[in-house]
DNA sequence: CTTATTATTGCAACTTAGTCGCAATAATAT
DNA sequence: ATATTATTGCGACTAAGTTGCAATAATAAG
């Protein structure tokens, strides 16, 4: 008996779906208006985050940001990416192009965080 | 009357510079050992950053980091670097290398932060 | 040196983001 | 229909950072 369907995780993915662009946890919180928990959705994120269907990021003001992947196969997990957040609308949207950084010798990644904040086109 | 030279700032400073690496509010409050309260660190870290003496990068733990400008003229300040921070051993390093990221167009930066972490040389 | 001005500090209260324990609920397997 | 246990709701908790306010002390002025 592994993973459950439950109102809140179907409703979490489909807001993310629909959203096309990073969102908070303060913004699902606030499109749920009332129907899961706080604590719920942190929970949820978490677990979508470590089964694989949706990335986290940190973005410059702290806050986690969660977005859907796209470009990642089951096994292989592609997230160089930068994420852009907009001052004014405030969306957090995924950039397309993939970074490579070059670490010192022998250095070994585990996460990587791109994070660039400013004026959107639309905003600018 | 601007800026004073008081105890807290110039401790800090030093400390800083001894580290020659990014330090988080706590790892100071620690070296500092008492002898300046919580608060009085926060404000001098932002108005060092303000003044342009020290950068700051927020990492993947949610934690803001401080460190010396090194390569920044007074008027043009060049961060656009990635950061690194070892699980084991804690250390932040700024990366030497400037990153390009290619923006949407009309899209304009404000803020750029890179952070990877995982394990140094030293540790891996 | 003495006094006045005000930048800076210390302290406590507050905010926001996120986690966790625990009992109640409900999705699924039998 | 029943048993199992993943998931939820609630509340308490932590950690990071900010802010108001009165006290302190660095510097400028006399
Ligand atoms: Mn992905
Ligand atoms: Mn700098
Ligand atoms: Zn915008
Ligand atoms: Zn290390």
């Amino acid at each position: 008996m592994n993973s459950r369907n439950t109102k809140a995780k179907s409703v979490i993915l489909q807001l993310l779906k629909e959203a096309k662009q990073a969102l908070s946890h303060d913004a699902l919180q606030a499109a749920l208006a009332g129907s899961a928990d706080r604590a719920t959705i942190y929970r949820v994120l978490n677990r979508f985050c470590t089964e694989g269907i949706i990335h986290r990021t940190v973005g410059d003001d702290g806050k986690q940001y969660f977005a859907l992947c796209v470009d990642c196969q089951e096994k292989h997990h592609q997230h160089n990416h930068f994420h852009f957040r907009c001052f004014t609308c405030g969306k957090v949207e995924c950039l397309p192009n993939q970074i490579e950084v070059n670490l010192p010798k022998g250095y070994r990644t585990e996460n990587f965080t791109g994070f660039i904040s400013g004026y959107c086109a639309a905003c600018a």
